[in-house]
DNA sequence: TTGATATATTTAAATATATAAATATATCTA
DNA sequence: TAGATATATTTATATATTTAAATATATCAA
């Protein structure tokens, strides 16, 4: 009972949806998500680390980077059904729409080039 | 985006969980709903209105009584994917099991008769 | 209309959550 | 090792949620 009421809750947030959505398309590390999302780099780790403590995203470190991705493994067996659902949800919806649009646009290097410029993320 | 979010908050809590276990059995109105899991009657009224609100239950006003079933109306066309999901999970949770054990034993009528000889929930 | 029953709403208190700012930790490179 | 970059954690604050108690509303029957 409580995983399942652990994942709904972790779905309840619409700044995590759009990681999923996000992640739904490329495994991606905190700073492109940060950028991408518009909100503070702690604030994404927080969500993070909410979706990966419920099942749903599994994290890599990658030298300096920490990737994040749509969870392969099975630690939560009710997260993948969910996940199957949200992949076919909200691909109209305007907001996430954009998103992937920054998103193919984003990469490590352009980051660290706009935080050296003086972004509102750095 | 909002409509998902609010199906999912709608199914983030333990209670709400078990009131849509018990209804995918059959409609109940409050007062079965509210003795047989043992929380106040407002605090039942109140859950019943967050499923309502996310487009999870529907009300019917028959009588005295107020019968609250799982929407066959699609307000929300997310909620009937989740609603196929749930009805798959926690059917070997004790809880689950145990709640539904006594829903069948529950009636309206053993209900008023409860609560005149001076339940917890009257 | 009055009284009984069922449900809904309001209020208040406790708890949980989201966010940003500040700080800490980890990794790499020079 | 020192400095730069990326991420995580802590702290504080604002907001939201859950619950129970009190109260209000709705329906029915006498």
């Amino acid at each position: 009972m409580r995983d399942i009421v652990n994942v709904f809750k972790a779905l309840s947030d619409p700044t995590r949806i759009r990681i999923i959505k996000l992640l739904q398309k490329r495994p991606m590390c905190v700073c492109e998500l940060t950028s991408i999302l518009g909100v503070g780099q702690p604030t994404v780790s927080h969500h993070l680390r909410i979706l990966r403590d419920a099942g749903v995203l599994d994290s890599i470190r990658n030298g300096l980077w920490v990737e994040y991705e749509i969870s392969k493994e099975k630690h939560n067996k009710y997260a993948a059904d969910l996940l199957k659902l949200i992949s076919k949800w909200l691909n109209d919806d305007p907001r996430i729409i954009e998103d992937l649009k920054i998103a193919k646009k984003t990469t490590k290097r352009g980051i660290l080039y706009k935080n050296k410029r003086g972004s509102v993320n750095f």
